[in-house]
DNA sequence: TGTACATCAGTGAACGCGCGTTCACTGATGTAC
DNA sequence: TGTACATCAGTGAACGCGCGTTCACTGATGTAC
Protein backbone atom coordinates (compact mmCIF):
# COMPACT_ATOMS: atom_id res chain seq x y z
CA UNK A 1 0.00 0.00 0.00
CA UNK A 2 2.51 2.32 0.76
CA UNK A 3 4.80 1.56 -2.21
CA UNK A 4 1.50 2.71 -4.43
CA UNK A 5 1.73 6.20 -4.70
CA UNK A 6 5.11 6.75 -3.55
CA UNK A 7 5.92 10.25 -4.75
CA UNK A 8 8.85 11.74 -5.80
CA UNK A 9 11.65 13.01 -4.17
CA UNK A 10 11.71 16.49 -3.69
CA UNK A 11 14.66 18.76 -4.58
CA UNK A 12 17.67 19.65 -2.53
CA UNK A 13 16.58 22.72 -0.07
CA UNK A 14 12.95 22.04 0.14
CA UNK A 15 12.10 19.94 2.87
CA UNK A 16 9.33 22.20 3.72
CA UNK A 17 7.32 21.14 1.15
CA UNK A 18 6.74 17.50 2.32
CA UNK A 19 6.43 19.01 5.81
CA UNK A 20 3.57 20.89 4.37
CA UNK A 21 1.89 17.89 2.84
CA UNK A 22 2.53 15.96 5.82
CA UNK A 23 0.95 18.58 7.71
CA UNK A 24 -2.14 18.38 5.08
CA UNK A 25 -2.75 14.68 4.71
CA UNK A 26 -2.84 14.56 8.96
CA UNK A 27 -5.24 17.34 8.65
CA UNK A 28 -7.32 15.58 5.70
CA UNK A 29 -7.28 12.46 8.30
CA UNK A 30 -8.78 14.44 11.33
CA UNK A 31 -10.95 15.74 8.66
CA UNK A 32 -12.24 11.98 7.57
CA UNK A 33 -11.79 10.41 10.73
CA UNK A 34 -14.63 10.22 13.80
CA UNK A 35 -11.50 9.81 16.06
CA UNK A 36 -8.45 11.19 16.48
CA UNK A 37 -6.96 7.86 17.84
CA UNK A 38 -7.58 6.83 14.27
CA UNK A 39 -4.49 9.18 13.10
CA UNK A 40 -1.23 7.26 13.29
CA UNK A 41 2.24 8.70 12.09
CA UNK A 42 1.76 5.21 9.58
CA UNK A 43 -1.25 6.65 8.37
CA UNK A 44 -0.48 10.16 7.72
CA UNK A 45 2.61 8.73 5.92
CA UNK A 46 1.26 6.16 3.90
CA UNK A 47 -1.66 9.29 2.65
CA UNK A 48 1.24 11.06 1.59
CA UNK A 49 2.78 8.51 -0.37
CA UNK A 50 6.02 8.16 1.99
CA UNK A 51 7.61 5.72 4.60
CA UNK A 52 6.91 6.17 8.05
CA UNK A 53 10.52 7.16 9.40
CA UNK A 54 9.95 9.99 6.48
CA UNK A 55 7.86 11.60 8.69
CA UNK A 56 10.98 11.94 11.36
CA UNK A 57 12.84 13.93 8.71
CA UNK A 58 10.28 16.81 9.04
CA UNK A 59 8.83 16.45 12.75
CA UNK A 60 10.57 15.67 15.82
CA UNK A 61 7.78 12.96 17.05
CA UNK A 62 3.91 12.52 16.27
CA UNK A 63 2.78 15.59 19.03
CA UNK A 64 5.07 18.03 17.12
CA UNK A 65 3.37 17.25 13.86
CA UNK A 66 -0.17 17.46 16.04
CA UNK A 67 0.74 20.89 17.25
CA UNK A 68 1.57 22.19 13.73
CA UNK A 69 -1.78 20.88 12.32
CA UNK A 70 -3.00 22.46 15.51
CA UNK A 71 -1.46 25.60 14.69
CA UNK A 72 -2.04 25.73 10.83
CA UNK A 73 -6.17 24.84 11.87
CA UNK A 74 -6.07 28.17 14.19
CA UNK A 75 -4.42 30.27 11.20
CA UNK A 76 -7.65 29.20 9.19
CA UNK A 77 -10.06 29.91 12.25
CA UNK A 78 -8.36 33.62 12.44
CA UNK A 79 -9.44 33.56 8.87
CA UNK A 80 -12.84 33.06 9.66
CA UNK A 81 -12.78 35.57 12.26
CA UNK A 82 -11.85 38.46 9.71
CA UNK A 83 -14.16 37.29 6.69
CA UNK A 84 -16.82 37.50 9.35
CA UNK A 85 -16.02 40.86 10.30
CA UNK A 86 -15.29 42.51 7.53
CA UNK A 87 -17.38 45.85 6.99
CA UNK A 88 -19.65 45.32 9.92
CA UNK A 89 -19.40 48.27 11.69
CA UNK A 90 -22.09 48.01 14.66
CA UNK A 91 -20.01 45.99 17.24
CA UNK A 92 -22.55 44.02 18.90
CA UNK A 93 -23.38 42.84 14.58
CA UNK A 94 -20.02 42.08 14.49
CA UNK A 95 -19.78 40.07 17.52
CA UNK A 96 -22.37 37.80 16.90
CA UNK A 97 -21.38 37.66 13.27
CA UNK A 98 -17.83 36.20 14.91
CA UNK A 99 -19.37 34.36 17.15
CA UNK A 100 -21.07 32.66 14.46
CA UNK A 101 -18.11 32.15 12.51
CA UNK A 102 -16.16 30.26 15.24
CA UNK A 103 -19.25 27.73 15.81
CA UNK A 104 -19.56 27.19 11.85
CA UNK A 105 -15.78 26.15 11.95
CA UNK A 106 -15.88 24.14 14.79
CA UNK A 107 -19.12 22.16 13.72
CA UNK A 108 -17.40 22.07 9.67
CA UNK A 109 -13.85 20.74 11.74
CA UNK A 110 -15.86 18.25 14.41
CA UNK A 111 -12.57 16.06 15.32
CA UNK A 112 -10.20 18.76 14.36
CA UNK A 113 -11.44 21.05 16.61
CA UNK A 114 -11.76 19.00 19.71
CA UNK A 115 -7.89 18.05 18.69
CA UNK A 116 -7.20 21.93 18.61
CA UNK A 117 -9.17 22.78 21.99
CA UNK A 118 -8.11 19.77 23.41
CA UNK A 119 -4.56 20.56 22.61
CA UNK A 120 -3.44 24.31 23.65
CA UNK A 121 -3.23 24.92 27.31
CA UNK A 122 -2.86 21.37 29.05
CA UNK A 123 -0.64 23.18 31.60
CA UNK A 124 2.04 24.97 30.50
CA UNK A 125 1.62 28.83 30.73
CA UNK A 126 3.07 29.48 27.77
CA UNK A 127 0.41 27.50 26.44
CA UNK A 128 -1.99 30.17 27.90
CA UNK A 129 -0.40 33.38 26.47
CA UNK A 130 -0.31 31.36 23.28
CA UNK A 131 -3.94 31.23 23.31
CA UNK A 132 -3.96 34.61 24.44
CA UNK A 133 -2.27 35.64 21.14
CA UNK A 134 -3.93 33.74 19.03
CA UNK A 135 -5.02 36.42 16.39
CA UNK A 136 -8.57 35.29 16.44
CA UNK A 137 -8.83 35.48 20.33
CA UNK A 138 -7.40 38.89 19.64
CA UNK A 139 -9.59 40.13 17.03
CA UNK A 140 -12.99 39.01 19.14
CA UNK A 141 -11.13 40.72 22.22
CA UNK A 142 -11.17 43.76 20.26
CA UNK A 143 -15.14 43.76 19.15
CA UNK A 144 -15.51 43.34 22.92
CA UNK A 145 -13.80 46.22 23.87
CA UNK A 146 -15.54 48.27 21.52
CA UNK A 147 -18.42 47.06 23.07
CA UNK A 148 -17.11 48.51 26.37
CA UNK A 149 -16.60 51.62 25.01
CA UNK A 150 -20.12 51.96 23.52
CA UNK A 151 -21.02 51.89 27.21
CA UNK A 152 -22.38 48.02 27.25
CA UNK A 153 -20.54 47.08 29.98
CA UNK A 154 -17.23 48.19 31.89
CA UNK A 155 -14.21 48.40 30.49
CA UNK A 156 -12.86 46.01 33.21
CA UNK A 157 -15.20 43.16 32.46
CA UNK A 158 -13.84 42.96 28.73
CA UNK A 159 -11.61 39.91 29.75
CA UNK A 160 -14.91 38.64 31.64
CA UNK A 161 -17.33 39.09 28.96
CA UNK A 162 -14.63 37.60 26.45
CA UNK A 163 -14.88 34.21 28.05
CA UNK A 164 -18.04 34.28 28.61
CA UNK A 165 -18.69 34.56 24.84
CA UNK A 166 -16.32 32.27 24.15
CA UNK A 167 -17.50 29.48 26.43
CA UNK A 168 -21.20 30.23 24.93
CA UNK A 169 -19.85 29.76 21.61
CA UNK A 170 -18.02 26.58 22.69
CA UNK A 171 -20.88 25.36 24.43
CA UNK A 172 -22.94 25.77 21.47
CA UNK A 173 -20.15 23.74 18.62
CA UNK A 174 -19.21 21.51 20.93
CA UNK A 175 -22.99 20.17 21.92
CA UNK A 176 -23.91 20.08 18.34
CA UNK A 177 -20.55 18.51 17.56
CA UNK A 178 -21.35 15.65 20.01
CA UNK A 179 -25.15 15.31 19.80
CA UNK A 180 -25.53 16.44 16.27
CA UNK A 181 -29.37 14.14 16.73
CA UNK A 182 -30.56 16.57 19.38
CA UNK A 183 -32.92 18.47 16.01
CA UNK A 184 -30.69 21.29 15.08
CA UNK A 185 -32.36 22.08 11.83
CA UNK A 186 -31.03 22.95 8.90
CA UNK A 187 -28.86 25.93 9.45
CA UNK A 188 -27.70 27.04 12.45
CA UNK A 189 -30.37 29.55 13.66
CA UNK A 190 -30.90 27.93 16.58
CA UNK A 191 -26.62 28.48 17.46
CA UNK A 192 -27.31 32.38 16.84
CA UNK A 193 -30.81 32.62 18.92
CA UNK A 194 -28.86 31.51 21.81
CA UNK A 195 -25.81 33.69 20.99
CA UNK A 196 -28.15 36.48 20.64
CA UNK A 197 -29.57 35.25 23.94
CA UNK A 198 -26.27 35.46 25.44
CA UNK A 199 -25.21 38.82 24.21
CA UNK A 200 -28.36 39.96 25.08
CA UNK A 201 -27.84 38.89 29.13
CA UNK A 202 -24.85 40.18 29.53
CA UNK A 203 -25.49 43.55 27.72
CA UNK A 204 -28.31 44.05 29.84
CA UNK A 205 -26.44 43.29 32.99
CA UNK A 206 -23.56 45.63 31.93
CA UNK A 207 -26.24 48.91 31.47
CA UNK A 208 -28.07 48.18 34.18
CA UNK A 209 -24.57 47.89 36.53
CA UNK A 210 -23.27 50.95 35.08
CA UNK A 211 -23.33 54.53 36.62
CA UNK A 212 -26.32 56.17 33.65
CA UNK A 213 -29.30 57.19 35.17
CA UNK A 214 -32.54 55.37 35.31
CA UNK A 215 -34.40 56.57 32.64
CA UNK A 216 -31.01 56.26 30.34
CA UNK A 217 -30.57 52.30 31.41
CA UNK A 218 -34.04 52.04 30.28
CA UNK A 219 -33.83 53.44 27.37
CA UNK A 220 -30.37 51.23 26.67
CA UNK A 221 -32.59 48.54 27.63
CA UNK A 222 -35.10 48.94 25.49
CA UNK A 223 -32.38 49.51 22.52
CA UNK A 224 -30.54 46.08 23.43
CA UNK A 225 -33.87 44.07 23.04
CA UNK A 226 -34.85 46.14 19.99
CA UNK A 227 -31.03 44.47 18.39
CA UNK A 228 -31.15 41.65 19.44
CA UNK A 229 -34.23 40.63 20.81
CA UNK A 230 -36.28 39.62 17.36
CA UNK A 231 -33.98 37.05 15.66
CA UNK A 232 -35.23 37.94 11.80
CA UNK A 233 -34.04 41.39 12.01
CA UNK A 234 -30.83 41.43 10.43
CA UNK B 1 2.77 -6.45 40.43
CA UNK B 2 -1.29 -8.12 39.85
CA UNK B 3 -0.61 -11.15 42.37
CA UNK B 4 0.25 -8.43 45.09
CA UNK B 5 -3.53 -7.59 45.75
CA UNK B 6 -5.14 -10.72 45.17
CA UNK B 7 -8.65 -10.36 46.24
CA UNK B 8 -10.44 -13.34 47.76
CA UNK B 9 -12.69 -15.21 45.85
CA UNK B 10 -16.03 -14.12 45.43
CA UNK B 11 -18.68 -16.72 46.59
CA UNK B 12 -21.01 -18.58 44.43
CA UNK B 13 -23.61 -16.45 43.57
CA UNK B 14 -21.90 -12.86 43.81
CA UNK B 15 -20.36 -11.79 40.36
CA UNK B 16 -22.46 -8.47 40.79
CA UNK B 17 -19.52 -7.79 43.59
CA UNK B 18 -16.97 -7.59 41.38
CA UNK B 19 -18.71 -6.24 38.85
CA UNK B 20 -19.18 -3.37 41.06
CA UNK B 21 -15.64 -3.23 41.97
CA UNK B 22 -14.59 -3.10 38.31
CA UNK B 23 -16.78 -0.25 37.52
CA UNK B 24 -15.39 1.51 41.45
CA UNK B 25 -11.85 0.89 39.94
CA UNK B 26 -12.36 2.06 36.05
CA UNK B 27 -13.88 5.23 37.25
CA UNK B 28 -11.31 6.08 40.33
CA UNK B 29 -8.73 5.41 37.55
CA UNK B 30 -10.13 8.27 35.21
CA UNK B 31 -11.06 9.89 38.51
CA UNK B 32 -7.29 10.06 38.68
CA UNK B 33 -5.65 9.91 35.04
CA UNK B 34 -5.39 13.24 33.02
CA UNK B 35 -6.04 11.10 29.91
CA UNK B 36 -8.72 8.44 29.07
CA UNK B 37 -6.77 6.73 27.07
CA UNK B 38 -4.47 5.67 29.77
CA UNK B 39 -7.25 3.25 31.38
CA UNK B 40 -6.99 -0.31 30.04
CA UNK B 41 -8.19 -3.36 30.67
CA UNK B 42 -5.34 -4.21 32.29
CA UNK B 43 -5.01 -1.46 34.64
CA UNK B 44 -8.28 -1.84 35.77
CA UNK B 45 -7.87 -5.51 36.09
CA UNK B 46 -4.80 -4.52 38.36
CA UNK B 47 -6.78 -2.31 40.38
CA UNK B 48 -9.18 -4.43 41.68
CA UNK B 49 -6.62 -7.10 42.28
CA UNK B 50 -7.84 -9.63 40.07
CA UNK B 51 -6.66 -10.74 36.41
CA UNK B 52 -7.66 -9.37 32.78
CA UNK B 53 -9.53 -11.96 31.75
CA UNK B 54 -11.49 -11.77 34.72
CA UNK B 55 -12.79 -8.32 33.61
CA UNK B 56 -14.43 -10.88 30.51
CA UNK B 57 -16.03 -12.62 32.84
CA UNK B 58 -18.51 -9.73 33.87
CA UNK B 59 -18.45 -7.24 30.82
CA UNK B 60 -18.55 -8.70 27.23
CA UNK B 61 -15.71 -6.08 26.60
CA UNK B 62 -14.16 -2.57 27.41
CA UNK B 63 -16.88 -0.73 25.72
CA UNK B 64 -18.98 -2.53 27.99
CA UNK B 65 -17.41 -1.69 30.58
CA UNK B 66 -16.80 1.95 30.47
CA UNK B 67 -20.79 2.42 29.30
CA UNK B 68 -21.50 1.19 32.82
CA UNK B 69 -19.26 3.28 34.40
CA UNK B 70 -20.68 5.97 32.06
CA UNK B 71 -24.13 4.52 33.42
CA UNK B 72 -23.16 4.94 37.11
CA UNK B 73 -21.66 8.55 36.45
CA UNK B 74 -25.06 9.77 35.12
CA UNK B 75 -26.93 8.32 38.35
CA UNK B 76 -24.37 10.36 40.37
CA UNK B 77 -25.15 13.57 38.29
CA UNK B 78 -28.62 12.58 39.01
CA UNK B 79 -28.00 13.03 42.74
CA UNK B 80 -26.37 16.17 42.36
CA UNK B 81 -29.21 17.52 40.13
CA UNK B 82 -31.91 16.60 42.61
CA UNK B 83 -29.88 18.22 45.71
CA UNK B 84 -29.20 21.22 43.83
CA UNK B 85 -32.90 21.41 43.41
CA UNK B 86 -34.08 20.57 47.27
CA UNK B 87 -36.72 22.90 48.49
CA UNK B 88 -36.07 25.77 46.10
CA UNK B 89 -39.24 26.61 44.95
CA UNK B 90 -38.83 30.00 42.71
CA UNK B 91 -37.85 28.56 39.76
CA UNK B 92 -35.37 30.75 38.28
CA UNK B 93 -33.38 30.25 40.99
CA UNK B 94 -33.70 26.52 40.69
CA UNK B 95 -32.79 26.48 37.11
CA UNK B 96 -29.89 28.44 38.12
CA UNK B 97 -28.99 26.08 40.83
CA UNK B 98 -29.32 23.06 38.94
CA UNK B 99 -27.02 24.62 36.17
CA UNK B 100 -24.04 25.08 38.99
CA UNK B 101 -24.74 21.78 40.47
CA UNK B 102 -24.15 20.54 36.60
CA UNK B 103 -20.73 22.96 36.21
CA UNK B 104 -19.12 21.52 39.58
CA UNK B 105 -19.72 18.16 38.99
CA UNK B 106 -18.28 18.39 35.31
CA UNK B 107 -15.20 20.04 36.82
CA UNK B 108 -14.47 18.20 39.63
CA UNK B 109 -14.46 15.14 37.12
CA UNK B 110 -12.60 16.17 34.25
CA UNK B 111 -12.11 12.97 32.35
CA UNK B 112 -14.91 11.27 33.59
CA UNK B 113 -17.60 14.34 32.02
CA UNK B 114 -15.82 14.00 28.94
CA UNK B 115 -15.84 10.57 28.72
CA UNK B 116 -19.47 10.08 29.43
CA UNK B 117 -20.32 13.25 27.20
CA UNK B 118 -18.84 11.94 24.36
CA UNK B 119 -19.92 8.15 24.92
CA UNK B 120 -23.48 9.40 24.69
CA UNK B 121 -24.91 9.72 21.13
CA UNK B 122 -22.69 9.46 18.54
CA UNK B 123 -25.09 8.09 16.31
CA UNK B 124 -28.04 5.56 17.44
CA UNK B 125 -31.21 7.12 18.01
CA UNK B 126 -31.54 4.91 20.71
CA UNK B 127 -29.21 6.61 22.35
CA UNK B 128 -30.34 9.54 21.92
CA UNK B 129 -33.63 8.67 23.93
CA UNK B 130 -31.14 7.25 26.64
CA UNK B 131 -30.14 10.96 27.04
CA UNK B 132 -33.19 12.75 26.95
CA UNK B 133 -34.59 9.89 29.49
CA UNK B 134 -31.89 10.55 31.88
CA UNK B 135 -33.23 11.51 34.76
CA UNK B 136 -31.02 14.86 35.31
CA UNK B 137 -31.82 16.34 32.10
CA UNK B 138 -35.49 14.98 32.83
CA UNK B 139 -35.31 16.64 36.36
CA UNK B 140 -34.00 20.16 34.38
CA UNK B 141 -36.44 20.23 31.82
CA UNK B 142 -39.05 20.42 34.45
CA UNK B 143 -37.78 23.42 36.12
CA UNK B 144 -37.48 25.06 32.97
CA UNK B 145 -41.54 24.14 32.09
CA UNK B 146 -42.71 25.84 35.39
CA UNK B 147 -40.70 28.61 33.79
CA UNK B 148 -42.33 28.49 31.00
CA UNK B 149 -45.54 27.91 32.32
CA UNK B 150 -44.25 31.40 34.82
CA UNK B 151 -44.61 33.28 31.59
CA UNK B 152 -41.05 33.17 30.91
CA UNK B 153 -41.31 32.26 27.34
CA UNK B 154 -43.55 29.81 25.65
CA UNK B 155 -44.34 26.58 25.88
CA UNK B 156 -43.33 25.74 22.81
CA UNK B 157 -39.84 26.61 23.74
CA UNK B 158 -39.42 24.60 26.65
CA UNK B 159 -36.90 22.35 24.10
CA UNK B 160 -34.78 25.17 22.66
CA UNK B 161 -34.68 27.01 26.27
CA UNK B 162 -33.35 23.34 27.69
CA UNK B 163 -30.88 22.88 25.11
CA UNK B 164 -29.33 26.69 25.39
CA UNK B 165 -28.55 25.92 29.09
CA UNK B 166 -27.23 23.10 28.85
CA UNK B 167 -24.69 24.19 26.38
CA UNK B 168 -24.18 26.80 28.63
CA UNK B 169 -23.81 25.24 31.54
CA UNK B 170 -21.52 22.76 29.41
CA UNK B 171 -19.51 25.52 27.51
CA UNK B 172 -18.38 26.61 30.59
CA UNK B 173 -17.47 23.56 32.18
CA UNK B 174 -15.87 22.62 29.33
CA UNK B 175 -13.94 25.83 29.09
CA UNK B 176 -12.86 25.41 32.92
CA UNK B 177 -11.66 21.74 32.85
CA UNK B 178 -9.78 22.50 29.09
CA UNK B 179 -8.48 25.70 30.05
CA UNK B 180 -7.91 25.77 34.14
CA UNK B 181 -5.34 28.90 33.96
CA UNK B 182 -7.34 31.11 32.33
CA UNK B 183 -7.98 32.77 35.80
CA UNK B 184 -11.50 31.16 36.66
CA UNK B 185 -11.20 32.45 40.37
CA UNK B 186 -11.33 30.51 43.63
CA UNK B 187 -14.89 29.33 43.54
CA UNK B 188 -17.28 29.15 40.62
CA UNK B 189 -18.42 32.91 40.50
CA UNK B 190 -17.59 33.52 37.38
CA UNK B 191 -19.36 30.37 36.21
CA UNK B 192 -22.36 31.55 37.76
CA UNK B 193 -22.45 34.81 36.55
CA UNK B 194 -22.04 33.32 33.11
CA UNK B 195 -25.42 31.20 33.99
CA UNK B 196 -27.11 34.39 35.19
CA UNK B 197 -26.67 36.32 32.11
CA UNK B 198 -27.47 33.36 30.07
CA UNK B 199 -31.05 33.09 31.71
CA UNK B 200 -31.29 36.81 32.28
CA UNK B 201 -31.06 37.20 28.17
CA UNK B 202 -33.30 33.79 27.21
CA UNK B 203 -36.27 35.29 29.66
CA UNK B 204 -36.05 38.99 28.60
CA UNK B 205 -36.44 38.16 24.87
CA UNK B 206 -39.25 35.10 26.11
CA UNK B 207 -40.81 38.21 27.88
CA UNK B 208 -40.38 40.82 24.91
CA UNK B 209 -41.70 38.26 22.84
CA UNK B 210 -44.65 37.27 24.30
CA UNK B 211 -48.25 38.45 23.87
CA UNK B 212 -48.58 41.11 27.00
CA UNK B 213 -49.00 44.64 27.26
CA UNK B 214 -45.84 46.38 26.73
CA UNK B 215 -46.47 47.71 30.23
CA UNK B 216 -46.10 44.56 31.56
CA UNK B 217 -43.23 43.36 29.30
CA UNK B 218 -41.36 46.18 31.47
CA UNK B 219 -42.38 45.82 34.47
CA UNK B 220 -41.34 41.52 33.92
CA UNK B 221 -38.14 42.83 32.44
CA UNK B 222 -37.98 45.00 35.81
CA UNK B 223 -38.34 42.06 37.55
CA UNK B 224 -35.75 39.38 36.08
CA UNK B 225 -33.08 42.16 36.28
CA UNK B 226 -34.01 42.68 39.75
CA UNK B 227 -34.26 39.14 40.29
CA UNK B 228 -30.54 38.01 38.25
CA UNK B 229 -28.79 41.02 37.49
CA UNK B 230 -26.75 41.86 40.27
CA UNK B 231 -24.59 38.82 41.60
CA UNK B 232 -24.11 39.29 45.52
CA UNK B 233 -27.94 38.78 45.91
CA UNK B 234 -28.78 34.73 46.28
C1' DT C 1 -20.64 -36.62 59.99
C1' DG C 2 -17.87 -37.82 55.92
C1' DT C 3 -16.87 -38.33 51.13
C1' DA C 4 -17.35 -37.77 46.12
C1' DC C 5 -18.56 -34.65 42.84
C1' DA C 6 -20.34 -30.61 39.95
C1' DT C 7 -19.95 -25.81 39.59
C1' DC C 8 -17.86 -21.75 38.12
C1' DA C 9 -14.98 -17.47 39.72
C1' DG C 10 -10.68 -16.53 38.68
C1' DT C 11 -5.80 -17.81 36.48
C1' DG C 12 -1.64 -18.12 33.45
C1' DA C 13 0.04 -18.07 29.24
C1' DA C 14 -0.35 -16.78 24.95
C1' DC C 15 -2.40 -14.76 20.43
C1' DG C 16 -2.04 -11.13 16.91
C1' DC C 17 -2.04 -6.36 16.22
C1' DG C 18 -0.78 -1.66 15.34
C1' DC C 19 1.66 1.58 17.42
C1' DG C 20 5.84 5.22 17.74
C1' DT C 21 10.35 5.23 16.85
C1' DT C 22 15.46 3.72 15.46
C1' DC C 23 19.10 2.82 12.39
C1' DA C 24 22.04 1.53 8.83
C1' DC C 25 21.20 1.98 4.03
C1' DT C 26 20.37 3.75 -0.93
C1' DG C 27 20.40 6.33 -4.73
C1' DA C 28 18.89 10.67 -7.12
C1' DT C 29 20.40 15.47 -6.96
C1' DG C 30 23.48 19.05 -7.31
C1' DT C 31 28.53 20.51 -7.30
C1' DA C 32 33.66 20.69 -8.13
C1' DC C 33 37.04 20.08 -11.19
C1' DT D 1 31.26 18.42 -21.80
C1' DG D 2 32.34 14.59 -18.73
C1' DT D 3 33.46 12.37 -14.50
C1' DA D 4 34.05 11.79 -9.50
C1' DC D 5 32.11 12.91 -5.36
C1' DA D 6 29.42 14.89 -1.27
C1' DT D 7 24.88 15.63 0.20
C1' DC D 8 20.75 14.28 2.22
C1' DA D 9 15.57 13.08 1.23
C1' DG D 10 13.59 9.04 1.66
C1' DT D 11 13.77 3.60 2.48
C1' DG D 12 13.35 -1.12 4.49
C1' DA D 13 13.59 -3.74 8.21
C1' DA D 14 13.30 -4.12 12.67
C1' DC D 15 12.85 -2.82 17.85
C1' DG D 16 10.02 -3.12 22.04
C1' DC D 17 5.68 -2.10 23.86
C1' DG D 18 1.07 -2.34 25.65
C1' DC D 19 -3.07 -3.28 24.04
C1' DG D 20 -7.79 -6.19 23.85
C1' DT D 21 -8.99 -10.63 23.87
C1' DT D 22 -8.91 -16.13 23.88
C1' DC D 23 -8.59 -20.54 25.89
C1' DA D 24 -7.56 -24.48 28.37
C1' DC D 25 -6.85 -24.80 33.20
C1' DT D 26 -7.31 -24.83 38.50
C1' DG D 27 -9.02 -25.17 42.79
C1' DA D 28 -12.15 -23.32 46.44
C1' DT D 29 -17.10 -23.47 47.24
C1' DG D 30 -21.33 -25.53 47.85
C1' DT D 31 -24.26 -29.85 47.24
C1' DA D 32 -25.83 -34.77 47.06
C1' DC D 33 -25.70 -38.88 49.12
Amino acid sequence: MTSLRRRTRSPRGSGELLADEIIDSATALLLEKEDAEAVSVRAVASRVGVTPPSIYLHFADKEALLDAVCARYFEQLDVKITEAAAGITDPLRRALSQGMAYVRFAVATPVLYRNAFHRITPDSSTMVEEVLAASAFVQFSATVAELAEAGLFAESEVGDVVLEFWAAAHGIASLMIAKPRLGWGDDFQRAESMLRSVCLGRAVIGVVSSGQTSKDKARAVQGLITELGTPDRN
